[in-house]
DNA sequence: ATTGTTTATCGTAAAAATACGATAAACATA
DNA sequence: TATGTTTATCGTATTTTTACGATAAACAAT
């Protein structure tokens, strides 16, 4: 009796996880963000040339404008991303903010 | 004619990025696998108990077991895991040394 | 050998993501 | 005001992901 429940016994806690809620759930959407290859291009284009327009990096894909458009907003929700207006065209750059939590968090689980 | 030029000018290069290939693929799967809440729940739950069997899992998530051992798979193909077969069962943990990699190579690109 | 336990895989239905053309909205330019 | 430019959104077709029950495979226990 008491050696199957021995048996049968998870293993113990070896620490505590302070991730939960609305917090989690903004990590979780920023690795869906990253984890297509479509988006993870336009970052690495952001990367390099930050301030691009939303044009630059029609020109750059071989996909359609709708298609950016909409990456672009996944991108933006997750919040890898930030677009500033000006004029017709939409400027875009990194949002080092949120990119410092996304690395801060994922140091403090793993 | 070179005002257009200018115009029309993506921002220039303001740093180089080594990434791509086979090494671009491993990460954006990386970041697929865990872009969805029940395999983030899963790795949260081996952070805290690791060593754990398959039916650890089972019993903690309020899912089927065939659907488990499909999210198991895919965050063992992606790296996040590695599986240890003890007898029937298969004890699971996570693979320290990939995401070591992963934060490196977040670290180097942002 | 037979039975039970544990996990992975197969086939499939439902849901979500992806891509596109068409169109609308906002602004600049002639 | 009329025309062109740039981007976002809408509707929709296709593909991919997700979840499940059923089953198979590998081992343990009787």
């Amino acid at each position: 009796m008491t050696m199957e429940q021995i048996k049968t016994a998870i293993p113990p806690a070896c620490c505590t996880l302070n991730i939960s809620g609305k917090e989690q759930e903004r990590l979780i959407a920023m690795f869906k963000a990253l984890g297509n290859p479509i988006r993870f291009e336009i970052i690495k284009f952001l990367v390099v040339h930050p301030g691009c327009i939303t044009g630059d990096i029609v020109d750059f894909l071989p996909i359609a404008q709708a298609t950016v458009s909409q990456h672009l907003k996944v991108l933006k929700e997750a919040g890898w991303i930030s677009g500033v207006i000006e004029g017709t065209a939409t400027c875009y750059q990194l949002d080092q903010k949120r990119i410092a939590w996304f690395r801060s968090v994922v140091g403090e689980i793993f």
